[in-house]
DNA sequence: GAACTCCATATGGTCAACCATATCGAAATG
DNA sequence: CATTTCGATATGGTTGACCATATGGAGTTC
């Protein structure tokens, strides 16, 4: 016994019009067929579906459920058709992003709120990393997409798109004495305490930094390095260092912090977010990706 | 496009098994007509469920959330076929059931704990209304089956199954000099007021209690009639009137009210309860019946 | 009782689903 | 480069699903 489409249809019709004749023509086909239609699914219900009387038919109790079940029947398999259909073409399901802490305040939520709006049935579920280990991810497929600050370990046969090139500014406490600067140079702040990122959560903008002061004629004395975004910024704040920071983290005003920017303009102080995945991404990863290209041009 | 059960199975299998062979072994069929299967079942969808990279396959996401789906719609039409199974078998579904009110408040709550009990998948969906009123509507089909005091208004092709014989006895107010005896003679009644069962509600039971009294040498004065059963006890508990009542009420303690048995033994001194339904009644009305019966035997 | 209604049965034809065997082609492996 | 692995393709056969027309048979109606 198979249930068909055309099978639970004709059942369906045949109980709105408790007529063989009727239902058959409404079905574009003879009699005849419709009743053996009709018993064939009866025997495979093992179930009598209708009462016979003289001058038309009459549903039993069964047969009254089986028309609804039919009813959701039919309903089920569309629904299942349209879901796989919108999976295939990127609307629903899942997409798994990896985002490194520096994009937790301003661009991750950004890109959420956009994808939230836009393609309302995806799922986006992120995880915060290292940039390498994100990368890794990715390439191993555990990840479907990552958002990394510097493209540096990016080298093999990953796709790589920038989606945005920022300055890096001079992070100061409020009580530094630069901190109510329009503009500094870079060697002005040769003698401070600096806080860097860790070199394995985001060995680039480290490395950026390092770069940037040894052409400003310094090296700079690294008092502390940290994994994330809070832990950065808690230094600064606490008045222990000053940083060298993607300039975005002004959207997010944190107390104690000043971002001044400097008069260099070095690439060494420039850091674009770029979004990592396999080059056989599913439709999902590339509607994600257009939503940040029509973004990036508003 | 037709999602034959067999193909549901074969990509599910496929899916788990990741491999044509090994599937089509499981499948207890060769490989060429598997991939042609699956093929069919793509161009169906108009959607790529596999990646059939070199080394074996994987699904795409859009293949990841048809097995979902697909086993989804294999366990709707398990789960339909065995649904209507059981209302062809009496075991789920609707039975509406008419009662008279005089049985609302231990026979007919009698029967619900026990269906509810014995036939959980069944709803009994019930109605109170006068018995002539009711025995109309099971002729008509709008109600299964009715529990009713009286047969005398069933004469033609419903089937009556009576399912209880009680004594009826005198019903009086507590302050009532009789109230406190062990039995009396309904003769004894003579000067009383009565309260009697509406002739439309209950046409039985009002015409037996005035046989009943004719039999006992008076015609009864007849002070009051109720419609229901709060109306009869209700009459009674103020103190206004006598009744004569089936035993049952008994199970029903009403304060201010004292049932004290009857000498007589007149055929109009015994009520019975009858259920009364359709002689095609379906499975569900049948098993109802049949726990009537068992009950009864208990 | 003749005509009619309505569903069931009988018979036959067409076509797609389904399967098998044999073979191909691409990619990985040693 | 020969071999192996694995899915796709080619070809052919069987079967059941599905439909049509013609006919049967029960019940109703005039």
């Amino acid at each position: 016994m198979e249930f068909t489409r055309r099978l639970l249809e004709q059942f369906l019709v045949l109980a709105e019009e408790k007529h063989f004749g009727r239902a058959a023509e409404r079905l574009a086909m003879s009699q005849p067929p419709l009743s053996q239609a009709i018993q064939r699914l009866e025997r495979g219900l093992e179930v009598t579906l209708l009462d016979r009387g003289p001058g038309g038919i009459r549903l039993t109790p069964a047969g009254a459920a089986f028309a609804v079940e039919a009813r959701r029947l039919l309903d089920a398999q569309s629904a299942a058709v349209e879901r796989v259909r919108r999976v295939a073409r990127g609307l629903e399901g899942d997409v798994r992003v990896g985002y490194v802490s520096i994009l937790s305040h301003h661009h991750l939520p950004r890109l959420l709120r956009a994808a939230a709006d836009e393609l309302p049935g995806l799922r986006v579920l992120v995880h915060q990393d290292t940039t390498a280990t994100l990368v890794d991810m990715v390439r191993s497929g555990t990840l479907d997409l990552a958002f990394i600050r510097d493209p540096s370990p990016v080298t093999d046969e990953l796709t790589l798109r920038a989606f945005a090139d920022e300055r890096v500014v001079a992070a100061l406490p409020h009580e530094h004495p630069l901190a109510g600067a329009d503009a500094i140079a870079l060697g002005e702040l040769h003698a401070d305490a600096f806080v860097l990122p860790s070199s394995t959560t985001l060995p680039g903008l480290a490395a950026q930094a390092q770069l940037a002061c040894r052409d400003a004629g310094f090296t700079p004395r690294c008092r502390a390095e940290a994994d994330d975004l809070s832990g950065l910024l808690g230094y600064i704040a606490a008045g222990l260092c000053v940083g060298l920071l993607p300039e975005d983290l002004r959207h997010f005003p944190v107390p104690g912090i000043a971002f001044v920017p400097l008069r260099e303009t070095s690439p060494y102080l420039r850091t674009t977010v770029a979004a990592v995945h396999r080059p056989d991404a599913d439709a999902a990863v590339h509607r994600l990706l257009d939503l940040i290209a029509r973004q990036r041009n508003q």
